[in-house]
DNA sequence: CTGTTTGTTTGCCG
DNA sequence: TCGGCAAACAAACA
């Protein structure tokens, strides 16, 4: 699930539910999603206040009275669950917080997800080179951050030191409405086209927040009904037939239109075959 | 049983 | 030292 509109609605759930409570107790229900000491994770957070809490890309960071920071992850499938009582915490709570008024439930059924304690945001985010968040990054900073790269453009847009917050549907959607080919490489593009793919990165994930990431209300020309998760019935530009194109790019599944999105290299042998 | 998954980390290679 | 790349991680689901 979560991309940076779900993690951007996680935060405000946080925020109305939990921030500002002490955790008055940490229950570690699995320690696989706990990416460090567990002792020294509950250690960290016990009798601490939460202050303040801020998203970069897929991240909560959440300040505690101490000075130091709580990192949050989702991996696939986590988030949060407020409850009053223990007894409604979710089937995959991983970690239950006591807080002084209710629970705070980390639930995550596939345990990619991941917490941690960090000495402060600046510091966690130098130590994974996380861009800066993709709702807030400028152009220049977006054309820094792509520069010297020479690897597929969709590979490119997931990598969270370039564009932090974008995951694979979002990719596959902004490279369709730019209609370029994911597997393009990056120093093949002009800036005319990496203006459009930024573009697009902006336009789609402000809507998509908007929208509370809820797909069903993405316009029906979007490449993300073509996946299957919603019930909406695909709208097709007139240059696109009906087919969508499924391939691997960096070991994840793209989908893509073959008449709008297309190879350079493609393009150059067909112009042969009709001068031929 | 097989294949797939909205994400990141790791280790190897050039 | 860095970027690219593929495998690894874990578990649910079709």
């Amino acid at each position: 699930m979560p991309e940076l509109p779900e993690v951007e609605g996680f935060k405000k759930y946080f925020d109305q539910t939990s921030l500002g409570a002490t955790i008055t107790q940490v229950e570690v229900l699995d320690d696989k999603v706990i990416r460090q000491d567990t002792e020294a994770f509950v250690k960290d957070l016990a009798g601490q206040k939460m202050v303040a809490s801020e998203r970069i890309g897929k991240y909560i960071f959440v300040s505690l009275g101490s000075g130091k920071v709580w990192v949050v992850h989702f991996g696939m499938t986590g988030r949060f669950k407020f409850v009053q009582n223990q007894v409604d915490q979710p089937e995959y709570t991983r970690v239950l917080f006591h807080l002084d008024q209710g629970y705070l439930a980390y639930e995550c059924p596939r345990k990619f997800g991941r917490l941690r304690i960090a000495d402060s945001i600046e510091a966690f985010r130098e130590e994974k080179k996380l861009s800066k968040d993709m709702i807030k990054m400028t152009w220049e900073e977006f054309q820094e951050n792509l520069k010297g790269r020479s690897a597929a453009i969709k590979t490119t847009l997931l990598d969270q030191k370039v564009c932090a917050g974008v995951g694979n549907w979002i990719a596959d959607e902004v490279l369709f409405q730019a209609k370029i080919h994911p597997l393009v490489r990056v120093h093949e593009l002009d800036e005319a086209q990496q203006k459009q793919i930024f573009a697009k990165l902006k336009e789609i994930i402000q809507f998509a927040i908007e929208k509370e990431a809820n797909y069903d209300e993405y316009p029906r020309y979007y490449m993300v009904h073509r996946r299957g998760w919603t019930d909406l019935e695909p709208a097709y530009c007139e240059q696109c037939s009906e087919d969508t194109e499924y391939i691997k790019v960096g070991g994840r599944g793209t989908y893509l239109c073959p008449d709008c999105q297309i190879l350079p290299q493609k393009e150059q042998l067909e112009e042969k075959e009709l001068s031929s």
